[in-house]
DNA sequence: TTTATTTATCGAAGTTCTTAAATAAATCTA
DNA sequence: TAGATTTATTTAAGAACTTCGATAAATAAA
């Protein structure tokens, strides 16, 4: 993984209702839909529809549709990509 | 690690900018002048500085005073609690 | 087909972030 | 001590980010 992908993952990963989201996805086994997170996360519809296409445009999120819904699932190589970035940060 | 500090550690690493000290330091071996990434880092030094101090308040990094240079160190135990946080949000 | 539900997009307001010029503070050197 | 070097702080401008209301688009249900 190249800086700039790490520093767009790194961008993804800062913010708090981002991190929530993904630890819901994560809670939901495998996947989750996007109404369930208006439940979960004290935000408006557009303000969570924007944080999840973030999460899409740094991959850390796959989706697929489902008639209406979306389902979200966690890139569990990307992140492992990312850590082996981490890694190589240090010394 | 709890989500807050997660967060701070994400930000301190979504800019190029410091992602590039981070790797000097590395580069350097164990430490390194704030003077030196002023030839390597195409930035004035006051956004040097203060690049440093956030990276300093996230705690990647630490530093001593040796005169009027200032030494900077990886913070490796550090990035080791951050990969673990990461490793918790894998399914 | 009409209505309801789910998700996406647009536009705007407020906030935070990045950057640099000016300048201060600390310390070294002559 | 006087001047040079290194780092930190202040202030301000511009860019990027977060949020939400309004609204559109897509699909399901009645």
């Amino acid at each position: 993984m190249d800086a700039k992908k790490a520093e767009k993952i790194s961008k993804a990963l800062a913010d708090p209702n981002r991190l929530t989201i993904l630890k819901e996805i994560k809670k939901s086994k495998q996947c989750l839909y996007c109404v369930d997170l208006n439940k979960t996360i004290d935000l408006a519809q557009p303000s969570i529809a924007h944080h999840l296409k973030l999460l899409l445009e740094s991959e850390l999120v796959t989706s697929d549709k489902e008639g209406r819904n979306v389902r979200y699932y966690l890139n569990n190589k990307l992140m492992d990509e990312y850590i082996r970035f981490i890694e190589g940060l240090k010394i």
